[in-house]
RNA sequence: GGGGGUAUAGCUCAGUCGGUUAGAGCGCUUCCCUGAUAAGGAAGAGGUCCGUGGUUCAAGUCCACGUACCCCCA
């Protein structure tokens, strides 16, 4: 006997190729999808598949797809199948709706995440060492690293099935990558839009280089550290006209941390819509600052102080009164005299604008030091005053200054505040305990300092990005004007440059005069420095060797040391990744803009700025029409996946688990690919279960009865032998309006959701596709091979058979297709056995289904549906009388709207899945024996009474309901019922939900106006039934576990003990032997008693019997509720 | 600090135009059905629909404010 827990499983997929009226391959009931897969990876390797779906559509519209090309500094992981998921699913697609989707990978390989990488493998720390050990030497091994890399990568694309050009991917350090990137910043240098400019980068002073954003996130950079907190006096010189007259020779409040940076105050920023209060000292001692303050100017007493209205009683304390409150705007332009003189600022020392002032701390006036802050550089241009900065790169302010010369900045806290106490400027100072940075490398405090960076004038082109956004699609629609367009908004100049050396060499040169030429081809430096650099590395430090005179001066120019932000790089990849428009032009024409990008939200301000950026810098419109972002992938716990967590799932092992098509079904077409993503082993178990075992077992049942049909000629009996089912029979079958109505139904599921899939994809809405997918598979499975198992017994022989055999192979075929984007090899895998002989040999070269409306029937779905609801009723009536379905009743009652018009098919199909005799209307059981419920159905009432509908709601629940019933039911369809308020109310059936129920003896269920009540009463003819079906079921169970075929014929032998069972078998054994493909069936005589089976226990045996002919091996089985025991064996063919 | 997102059963999530007993799956308990199935069905237990206020005859749903968590940026 078998092992049912372990069946065999299949080694490999079924092959494809079958000649027209050959019978369809078998297909296992336990297939092994992993090895599936890999069989299917090798065919596809073998066959060209990908690329003859390419050759297919060559000369066909063109769809366009870009790559956003990973980031090859590490291996890869969850995260990254998720994208690729989606990246397949679309092209595969379009190239079945006919589409030629060019499809060509690549690799982002600069940056400082590589660089990070190999100092690490290296054991260097820092750019000095990375100098010391030498830049040729150590970009050589970020290129190797990176190779490396893609290694890894272009395996996990393979086994998951996304099908992309590896061979010729683009690499963004190959030499034509980065001239391509060069002439994209020429034509932007030429339109004066690529210009150098100050940026504020946190620096350490003592390693004299900028850190990263990605050192910053370093642990331990953020320390605890007590710096001196000083408010200081800023005496107002000169108020602003029609200012308050109180605010001449008031002192303006200042907060600051970093007293060193006061000596190069510039200008104050208030919020121009925060209310300040301008305040005097009321008398006494009781305020901060001190009693008697030494003033430098004779101007004011130092008693009267600005500060902001919500702060001002926390900054001044008691002791003050409130002489007017002016908004922001109101101080707006005035000046004071700065707290130093120690080095010129001119223009400055004035009040400006500016939004990013809080009233959460400090005074609500902030100073600011433009040479130090991102928001003071940023206040202090907009307001066209200069950037001073007396700290030198190594941290110490210049020699020579007062009070500071030659201090290291930090260092210059104490001696600026004793000074400023000594002047009488010191309002306040206490210790303040904050969170700061530090170099993570050596522990050096940063100073966050102006260094000379090339920015991308962004803003200039800001209303342009915002109208090239407005036109593209985004999935999830709310990006477009949320997270994306909100950012877009607040666009700034795009800092384009870094102080690093793996990466695109800015192409700039500049003279000793500071001539600036913008170079934008190998062949063009080779022009300007007179010799042939076509063969260039043009990395560092090769392209920092080659100088030229200046063509404005001559003198010589030499490479500006900075390398460009990445993000760059695969902005440009539209053009670069050809090489254009250098060369191949015309493929690069051909294939821009984009009809479809995806990544995951963490680029909005990555890749899907950088390429729509680029794209109107350059060429003046976007880069993409269509892009799809997807959530973050996060643990089984909803954490994010990281190292440091120990929580990172490593993809392949993901993919070997499970399957790729269950990973990829998961990523696309269950939950919500917008949201964020929870990995477990839960869900990719269901996966499998639920969706494609299910299918791949409604295929394995459709081949095993077609073949069955060849076998036996029919499974069932009825007939001789024959030939096997086979698509091609499918033309012979009857025309599909002619078909039963449960065909008709099911075909018209199919197209529906051909239709419905079709839109969700074009509407790249993948979880869409994938919830009506599932369902039709469900109901592919679970109802319509369920109620059509009899017609595939039976075989294909009459009409209605072969009806079934053609309608459900044609939606296994229509499933199999729209599956084929998402479950390339399972689909790959049906396909083979089930498309017709003169078919493509891959679905992946199919055409994609077309919906024929004249098969849709909505009317049909809304009463197979009720249909179906009424089985739900009916089984939940017999659960709760504890009447198991087994067991034959005589008559079930309906009461349901809609029940009247049901098709008579529809009538006995429910009857026949509710195992009773006859199916009846409700009312018709006559009024004594139903009672009713009336309840208001507010919708409908709602819009017809709005305010008063509780009133009319209320003397619907206080009349009679069987009175209110039959009114409706009867020939006028209305009722009149009496509201206080309202006087008589005229309503209809469609006003009132109404439920009927019988009144005693019956089992009932009812749910939402629908009732179905079951007859009870058990005769002694049903209690016979019952246990002929009994029987039916348990010889079929045995012969299963005997291990016999679905076609085997063979014969019974019984022996009952309870003469109601003796008399079932008698009475019904002709039917249940037809049912049980018994060609013998008859009580056992004492003489072929066989010994050795205890049939009180159940369990069951095998004898050998000799008789006439061979050995047979009979099989025998007991039940002890029922008092049966009987044995079978094959019978002879 | 700014922007965005999420919040519904133990877990993962649906929830249509606002409509009066808030659903599904997983898990748990008890049954049922089964001649492809690792599937399917019924019942049970399990809910402060994050909180507060508002609009409305009616709010999980719309609006405002708040809270928590997540993401991006500073």
């Amino acid at each position: 006997m078998p092992d049912r827990k372990a069946p065999p499983r299949t080694p490999a997929a079924p092959p494809a190729g079958r000649a027209p009226g050959e019978p369809m391959p078998a297909l296992p009931a336990q297939p092994d999808l992993i090895a599936i897969e890999h069989e299917l990876l090798a065919r596809w390797r073998r066959d060209r598949t990908f690329e003859a779906s390419l050759k297919q559509t060559e000369g066909a519209p063109r769809w366009t797809f870009y790559e956003g090309p990973p980031t090859a500094n590490g291996m890869p992981g969850v995260h990254h199948i998720e994208a690729r998921v989606f990246k397949d699913v679309f092209p595969r697609f379009k190239t079945m709706q006919g589409f030629h989707v060019v499809r060509k990978a690549g690799w982002d390989c600069h940056g400082l995440p590589v660089e990070v990488a190999v100092e690490k493998e290296l054991g260097l720390s820092g750019k000095p060492e990375i100098e010391a050990y030498g830049v040729a030497e150590f970009n050589a091994r970020c290129r190797e690293s990176v190779l490396r890399h893609v290694d890894a990568f272009s395996a996990l694309t393979t086994r998951m099935g996304y099908w992309i050009d590896l061979s010729t991917a683009y690499r963004t350090m190959d030499s034509s990558y980065v001239e391509s990137v060069w002439w994209a910043l020429k034509t932007i240098y030429d339109k004066g839009l690529l210009v150098r400019d100050f940026r504020i980068s946190p620096y350490c002073p003592r390693c004299g280089t900028p850190l990263s954003d990605h050192e910053m996130g370093q642990p331990d950079v953020y320390r605890d550290v007590t710096d001196p907190s000083v408010t200081v006096r800023f005496r107002v010189t000169a108020a602003p006209a029609g200012a308050s007259p109180q605010l001449a020779g008031a002192d303006l409040l200042v907060w600051t941390t970093t007293p060193w940076t006061l000596v190069s105050n510039t200008a104050i920023a208030v919020h121009p819509d925060v209310p300040y209060v301008i305040a005097r000292r009321s008398g006494g001692d009781g305020a901060h600052g001190g009693a008697s303050p030494r003033r430098e100017s004779g101007d004011g007493d130092g008693d009267t102080v600005v500060v902001a209205e919500a702060l001002w009683r926390r900054v001044l304390g008691e002791g003050w009164q409130v002489l007017a409150t002016v908004p922001g705007s109101e101080l707006i332009g005035a000046r004071y005299a700065p707290p130093f003189a120690l080095v010129e600022v001119p223009g400055a020392h004035r009040v400006v604008s500016g939004t990013f002032v809080t009233t959460d701390d400090g005074t609500g006036l902030v100073h600011l030091a433009p040479a130090f802050g991102a928001d003071d550089l940023e206040v202090v241009r907009a307001n066209g005053l200069p950037v001073v900065n007396p700290v030198r790169a190594d941290g110490r302010f210049e020699d020579g200054l007062p009070l500071v010369g030659g201090l290291f900045f930090k260092d210059a806290d104490g001696p600026l505040s004793a000074d400023l106490a000594e002047r009488g400027l010191l309002f306040a100072s206490e210790p303040h305990v904050h969170s700061y940075p530090h170099c993570w490398r050596c522990g050096t405090t940063l100073l966050y300092y102006a260094l000379p960076s090339w920015y991308i004038r962004t803003t200039v082109i800001k209303d342009q990005l915002l109208a090239e956004n407005a036109k593209t699609n985004w999935q999830p629609p709310t990006i477009r004007d949320g997270r994306y367009g909100e950012w877009l908004r607040g666009n700034v100049d795009w800092a384009l440059s870094r102080t690093r050396y793996w990466g695109t060499p800015l192409p700039v040169w500049e003279c000793g005069d500071g001539h600036v030429t913008c170079v934008g081809s190998l062949a063009e430096l080779s022009g300007l420095a007179g010799a042939d650099l076509s063969e260039l590395d043009p990395h560092r430090p090769f392209v920092d060797d080659v100088t030229f005179p200046c063509p404005s001066c001559g003198e010589r120019a030499s490479r500006v040391p900075e390398v460009i932000d990445v993000w760059f790089d695969s902005g440009s990849m539209p053009f670069a990744q050809w090489g254009a428009p250098l060369r191949n032009a015309a493929q690069f024409e051909a294939a821009y803009p984009a009809q479809f990008i995806c990544e995951a939200i963490d680029q909005t301000r990555g890749w899907f700025y950088s390429l729509m950026a680029v794209g109107t810098l350059v060429f003046g419109r976007s880069s993409y029409e269509n892009v799809v972002c997807l959530g973050l992938v996060m643990d089984a716990q909803g954490r994010k996946m990281s190292k440091h967590l120990g929580n990172v799932i490593e993809p392949m092992g993901l993919l070997d688990a499970h399957g790729a098509d269950a990973v990829r079904w998961f990523f696309a077409a269950s939950g919500s690919p917008w949201g964020q993503r929870r990995v477990g082993a839960g869900a990719l178990d269901e996966i499998v279960r639920k969706v494609l075992l299910t299918y791949w077992n409604t295929a394995s049942f459709l081949v095993l009865y077609a073949n069955a049909a060849g076998a036996a000629g029919g499974s069932g009996g009825s007939g001789g032998p024959g030939a096997a089912w086979t698509p091609e029979a499918a033309a012979a079958a009857p025309a599909p309006q002619a078909r039963p109505l449960l065909d008709r139904w099911l075909l018209s599921e199919v197209h529906a959701c051909v239709r419905d899939v079709t839109a969700s994809l074009e509407a790249f809405d993948t979880a869409a596709a994938g919830r009506r997918l599932a369902g039709l598979v469900d109901d592919l499975s679970n109802w319509y091979v369920r109620r059509s198992r009899r017609r595939f017994w039976d075989g294909p022989g009459s009409a209605d058979g072969a009806a079934a055999f053609a309608t459900l192979h044609a939606a296994l075929v229509a499933v199999t297709l729209m599956l084929a984007p998402l479950t390339p090899f399972l689909a790959d895998a049906l396909w083979g056995v089930l498309r017709p002989a003169d078919g493509p040999e891959s679905v992946h070269l199919a055409s994609w289904p077309s919906a024929d409306a004249s098969l849709i029937s909505p009317a049909l779905s809304d009463e197979m549906a009720l249909a179906r609801r009424l089985v739900e009723l009916g089984r939940s009536a017999r659960s709760a009388a504890a009447v198991r379905t087994r067991q034959p009743l005589s008559r079930a009652l309906v009461g349901a709207p809609g029940f009247a018009a049901l098709p008579a098919e529809l009538r006995d199909l429910v009857a026949d899945e509710l195992n009773v005799h006859s199916l009846s209307p409700l009312d018709a059981a006559g009024g004594d024996l139903v009672s009713y419920t009336v309840k208001p159905e507010f919708r409908s009432l709602g819009r017809r009474f709005g305010p008063d509908t509780q009133a009319v709601a209320a003397a619907v629940r206080g009349a009679d309901p069987a009175a209110l019933a039959h009114a409706v039911a009867g020939a006028s369809g209305t009722v009149t019922v009496d509201v206080p308020s309202l006087g008589p109310v005229t309503l209809t059936a469609a006003d009132l939900v109404v439920t009927q129920a019988p009144l005693e003896g019956w089992g009932v269920a009812t749910a939402d106006g629908e009732t179905v009540a079951l007859d009870l009463a058990v005769t002694g003819a049903l209690r016979l039934e019952g246990y002929a079906r009994a029987v039916i079921r348990l010889i079929q169970e045995a012969r299963k576990s005997s291990g016999l075929a679905v076609t085997d014929r063979i014969a019974v032998r019984w022996t009952a003990t309870d003469p109601d069972v003796a008399a079932a078998l008698a009475a019904h054994g002709p039917a249940i032997a037809g049912e049980v493909l018994a060609v013998a069936f008859s009580p056992d005589s004492p003489l072929d008693e066989a010994p050795g089976t205890d049939a009180a226990s159940g369990t069951t045996g095998v004898t050998g019997v000799t008789g006439s002919g061979p050995a047979v091996r009979w099989h025998e089985h007991a039940d002890p509720g029922l008092g049966l025991r009987f044995r079978l064996a094959a019978a002879p063919a």
